[in-house]
DNA sequence: AACAGTCCGTTTGTCGGACAATTGCAGATA
DNA sequence: TATCTGCAATTGTCCGACAAACGGACTGTT
């Protein structure tokens, strides 16, 4: 006969993934604010009864989630993760986890077309001329290319990328911008690839133009059409080289986004 | 008239961030393979010059970043990221960012349908079966409630979120399910509150049976359609609860009713 | 008064060493 | 063979120490 004794699971987390919740609701709760300093390492570890080695390392958990950043040497502070670390962050997960360019498309599917209808109902002046620098830059490269000088493809899929993250930003909606974000970032390595191949070049530039006219005009369905038109080209260079959609996004994919610097600057 | 002599910032990474560059580095080049032991934090140590401690710290953004995962006591091991962890740095990140749920509902309005549609173009009789169960369990909260028993809200918007995740899942596109999941996870407390005003436990219970029938029925027109309803539902119920949707979503839902844990406990 | 240079306390980054608790494994035992 | 036991390896934590960098006060110059 046993004893019907119901034990729940012992937790015995590490101390300083204590000193890391501990901090990190004091964060959540607001009595520590962004922006401000984090205490020194040894009153926290005064305070927490800890070693100042132990509050080290949970301020490296907060360090690497976003909620610390250190700018420099200088103290630490606390801060809100920013977009783009999560972004690459998700990149690297898809990766790891072999997603397939095929799924990365579809996604793209969903989400593009529906950043563009948000774009051209949100945009303003200032997001036009954003817009509108990029696409002369990104005219320029294209007729540099069409004179006969070597692509500079880094550059190219650089202003590509660009164009849809100031649709992502102006649309004003930052839940589809970070779930937009990484599919961009998986696009970049792909765009590397097939461009030099197909010399596509000019179709992109044209694609982009028009989705600008519509945001201009405020013709969002225009907008969402021409996004998807876009989209699915992309699909059909995937395709014509000859790449399966059905084929993990390689490691190769992920070291050759690494080599382009993270855009976050201060 | 100025030098143009032009100065790349200097960047002097404190050593256990290099530490953790370099594990990354032969993490996604894949001479560490996911599943294996970290090696032992002195061979580290010893390899990379430098002290145990800088190490350990180094293994603490790892951990973090989900690329290392401790087992309770045991020796971490690589591994990939989940997508859960990943889903509530999101969650967290775009509460400390104070999105609104008029953003957190438009991605809802995107991302839900498309779901919906993908899961009955891919769902099998083991994902049928799976909502069933959900079905059937949310089915019996909805009587119980009607019979008058007071409603566990917390159980039911349990099971709220178990179908969209289902869902996501069955759809069979990793980063569409990615996209979605800070989503659901952020609609969690918001349903928390709606919910025990509104009483319209019945109502989605039959949203989701309305989609079940059409994901039954590989009908993904009919499944889109619904799940289309079925979040514009949940928009009005907010605006009926008077609740504005261009306030910020509060960073009350997210914290988590956990009392501080004792660290001298030892 | 505005400005630059200097000094000093504070804080972080890193080191070395130490020890308890736990895990994994190999050898001993029934 | 299956189980127990003891040892080596490893992690978590502590302690103490010091160089380097930062911030701020103080001083001297124009």
């Amino acid at each position: 006969m046993q004893e019907n004794h119901e034990f729940s699971r012992i937790e015995r987390a590490p101390a300083y993934r204590l000193v890391y919740d501990a901090i990190e609701r004091q964060i959540l709760a607001g009595r520590l604010r962004v922006g401000d300093p984090l205490p020194a390492e040894i009153q926290l570890a005064d305070q927490f009864g800890v070693n100042r080695s132990t509050v080290r390392e949970g301020i490296r958990l907060l360090e690497q989630s976003g909620l610390v950043e250190r700018d420099g040497g200088k103290r630490p502070r606390i801060s809100v993760p920013h977009y783009l670390d999560l972004a690459s962050s998700a990149s690297r997960a898809l990766i790891l986890h072999s997603v397939t360019f095929r799924e990365l498309w579809e996604a793209s599917m969903v989400l593009e077309p529906a950043i563009a209808e948000h774009a051209a109902r949100h945009i303003d002046q200032s997001g036009l001329d954003e817009l509108l620098g990029n696409l002369t830059a990104m005219q320029a490269e294209v007729v540099s290319i069409e004179g006969g000088k070597p692509a500079d493809v880094l550059a190219f899929v650089g202003l590509d990328r660009e164009f849809h993250e100031i649709l992502a930003k102006v649309g004003g909606n930052r839940v589809l911008a970070l779930a937009h974000e990484p599919v961009t970032s998986l696009f970049i390595p792909t765009g590397q690839v097939i461009l030099p191949r197909l010399k596509t070049y000019r179709r992109v530039l044209d694609a982009h133009r028009y989705i600008f006219d519509c945001l201009a005009a405020k013709d969002h369905a225009g907008a969402r059409s021409w996004m998807h038109k876009h989209m699915d080209d992309f699909r059909r260079a995937y395709e014509l080289t000859a790449l399966s959609l059905d084929a993990p996004l390689d490691a190769v994919s992920l070291s050759m986004s690494e080599a382009t610097p993270s855009m976050r600057s201060r």
